[in-house]
DNA sequence: GCTACTAGTATCGAATCGATACAAAACAGT
DNA sequence: ACTGTTTTGTATCGATTCGATACTAGTAGC
């Protein structure tokens, strides 16, 4: 598929042009992305380097250099003490919202909706087939999530147990499960 | 689109991981990866660097080192003396096949087709857009290029007049121009 | 208690990357 | 021819990144 290779390749050149013009590097502003987008079981490290596949040293220093540019805080979790939990600032937040994304916006804007949606269904079962395969996470959306359960008044992650916002469902989350197939996948530990 | 962007991020993950295994970072990979589908009009060092997004500087670094382990060879074009032809010799050809495409081409196998197609024609028209909005160039297959031309005898390339055998029509051209739209890009130069 | 495991940090060396400056060839104009 | 401009690729340098290894702190299981 030469055409996913050649847009992940322009994915990637957007965001060095964009960093650069605020003397970062690609990945601090892929992680930037990530955390705007991330829920709130999935602002940790530990996601950010698999999100990435970069190793959690290098992450650790990208995030030490973030947060003295004031862009991002940690603070370690309550429950967990091992854990940090990563929030944007609000200069963090402008900053990965302020993308050139809007040009893609407004060119995905122009094709026909339903062309689109199936183009989703087919990318999304083929990253479905690579997680089966190769054991990568999808990190996708809550609203397509396997785990995803229909309360009363709401919605609820039947993994963690905790209720979710409609909001929440945009969100994208370490522990997505594809609903269509197949094999699931062992997860260790409960959260 | 969260799902070109996790789709672009495992290619790179997944490039990383087989680079790694031969002492090799993921540029130099996808350089090769690029030697191996271009045609023969593509196959220098700015095209490289266009293509990947990558400074020309850094990009000499990179064929630099991949030469000296005899993965590819340069040699001038006979007719513009600047200009660098590269070739990857048989090692480096094989090692750019090794990878594990494979996967992603099974998965790609085991979806339905018709789906792939609409896919395929959306994820084109996103491309030739953001080429429009951005600038940036397209590096598809001659098979789906503007400049294509039927002769006679077989196919030929209108904008530099050269013959294409049937196997150069799914070679990735530096010069690619899509089909559907609109505003002709500016090129400078006969070749 | 003890062991195993996980999350994150520190440090170090190799390599990448981009910026700048540069050389050589093509090209355009007069 | 000759002068200046553009294009292609190289060289060098410093900052930064990356991954490997070793490490600390916290959790969990027995």
């Amino acid at each position: 598929m030469e055409l996913l290779e050649r847009l992940g390749l322009l994915l990637q050149t957007e965001r060095r042009r964009q960093s650069s013009l605020h003397g970062l590097s690609e990945v601090h502003l892929a992680l930037l992305h990530y955390l705007a987008r991330c829920n709130r079981f999935s602002n940790t490290p530990r996601a950010v380097s698999e999100y990435l596949g970069i190793t959690k040293g290098t992450i650790s220093q990208s995030i030490k250099l973030l947060e003295s540019r004031g862009l991002l805080r940690k603070r370690p979790d309550k429950e967990d003490r091992r854990i940090m939990r990563l929030a944007l600032t609000r200069k963090g937040t402008a900053l990965a919202r302020s993308g050139s994304a809007d040009a893609w916006h407004s060119v995905l804007a122009r094709l026909p909706k339903d062309d689109l949606a199936v183009a989703a269904r087919a990318l999304q079962a083929l990253l479905a087939g690579l997680q089966e395969s190769n054991g990568y996470r999808t990190f996708l959306q809550c609203g397509t999530c396997r785990h995803l359960e229909s309360t009363g008044s709401g919605h609820r992650c039947g993994l963690t147990g905790q209720p979710l916002k409609a909001s929440d469902l945009d969100r994208i989350c370490m522990e997505h499960q594809p609903l269509y197939p197949c094999h699931p996948r062992r997860h260790r530990g409960t959260r």
